[in-house]
DNA sequence: CATTTAAACTAGTATAGACAAGTTGTAAAG
DNA sequence: CTTTACAACTTGTCTATACTAGTTTAAATG
């Protein structure tokens, strides 16, 4: 733990996940965590920030932070969360089965892009399945100009694993869009749909730390399997 | 403005969207800010926080505050927000036909959710069209312990503008979930779908500031219309 | 007994200052 | 010319302090 903001946040998420502070109660004051922890109040109040916006708890005022219930974590597909990390924290085990690895161009007009040039990249096709069960198909588009080449065995493994641990990549943030589209034949034979099956569609564009476009991802999940999980805040600044 | 980090927020956010700061510019360094809105460097980061966390800007390290391109902004259903809201900022004419009001339990198994007890509501299904097109069938159960009724002319309009500006009830946070389902004979005849096509279903459940349960939706949308929109940053907590 | 008031808590906002850590340009050194 | 070192910038973290604004409790008042 580098900041001590990070290290209360994970200590208190810790602390509500396994009830020693129980749903529904009260966190002690920030006054009493600022002695608890050695710190500042600042340095406890953005603890707690980063417990509201993840739907730790909510913060009353004149009253005090109310543990919320967290069930609706079971299945968190919110944010970007590659596809290994999610299968890891269900305890599932699943297969990967790498189908296509070879330069292409970005195919720009599915992802609403506009650009004069063509963008290389590394399409990367992989068919995800839960006990012989096909549930995703992954494509990537990993552009070249920043990750120049990339193996197999990087892709029958984790992507994201290898960019951030391996590459020193730091993903920051992206862009996501969730629609619903007839699939191709070759689609619907991929994921063993029957015939007049959608598809869910989560396309995304990934960005490094420094703003620099970095990925397309095109996840056609099938619909049964499909489940979308958010925590959202009402926006209301003053 | 209540308070001055909104404030110099949304001073910013709209300089941002009039491309007073250019998309790919730096932002006046934090000290500069501070200087210029005559305050201290602490409120200038509050600001900044708020525009990272609504994918404004993104914050390098060591060099400044990047805007970033909005154009993604076009169509936000991410968060919490009405059908009102949502088409008034897209200046689009569309119609609300109220189809029920009655009283109802919460239907809990849909939402999968936990009581001992039934939960008394006012149950209200609209169907929202756009050009006579039907696009979402909405199903608001709300609870009768915090609204006991609600007249028809309400649901014809808004009936979070009610619960916010007409009661003063505060809404903070919902969860959500996406799936992708059969619709029923009696909804694809609502939404005018051909055979064999499902729905998306959005399902909510909306918490007040102090939070108390308030609400469950049921968002039941034509899948050719179906558009989420989201903009996520990686969970990097040190 | 009911009501009002005040004190003691809670979180929210704002400031000023210090230092760490990353970036960039420039001047000095080779 | 190239490299190194440094100074001057940037944002990140943390502290200490003061005040505002809600909530709750209990004492004082009627």
């Amino acid at each position: 733990m580098r900041n001590k903001f990070g290290a209360i946040y994970h200590d208190l998420a810790n602390k509500i996940i396994h009830h020693i502070y129980p749903v529904g109660t009260y966190l002690p004051s920030e006054t009493q965590l600022a002695e608890l922890y050695g710190t500042s109040r600042e340095t406890i109040r953005k603890a707690l920030a980063e417990l509201l916006t993840n739907g730790f708890i909510q913060k009353i005022r004149g009253k005090g932070s109310v543990v919320l219930n967290l069930q609706r974590f079971n299945f968190p597909v919110s944010g970007i969360t590659s596809y290994k990390e999610l299968n890891n924290s269900l305890h599932m085990h699943s297969k990967t089965e790498v189908l296509c690895i070879e330069d292409q161009h970005v195919p720009l007009e599915n992802f609403d892009y506009q650009s004069d040039q063509n963008l290389p990249a590394t399409f990367v096709e992989r068919l995800r399945t839960i006990d012989d069960n096909p549930i995703v198909l992954d494509r990537d588009y990993v552009l070249k100009s920043v990750v120049p080449n990339i193996s197999h065995a990087v892709a029958a493994d984790s992507l994201y694993n290898y960019f951030e641990n391996k590459l020193g990549l730091i993903i920051s943030y992206a862009t996501k869009t969730i629609t619903v589209e007839h699939p191709s034949k070759e689609v619907a034979r991929l994921l063993a749909l029957g015939d007049h099956q959608d598809v869910v569609v989560v396309r995304s564009q990934t960005y490094l730390e420094d703003t620099t476009l970095f990925e397309f991802t095109e996840s056609i999940h099938r619909p049964d399997k499909f489940n979308f999980v958010d925590f959202a805040r009402r926006q209301k600044i003053n």
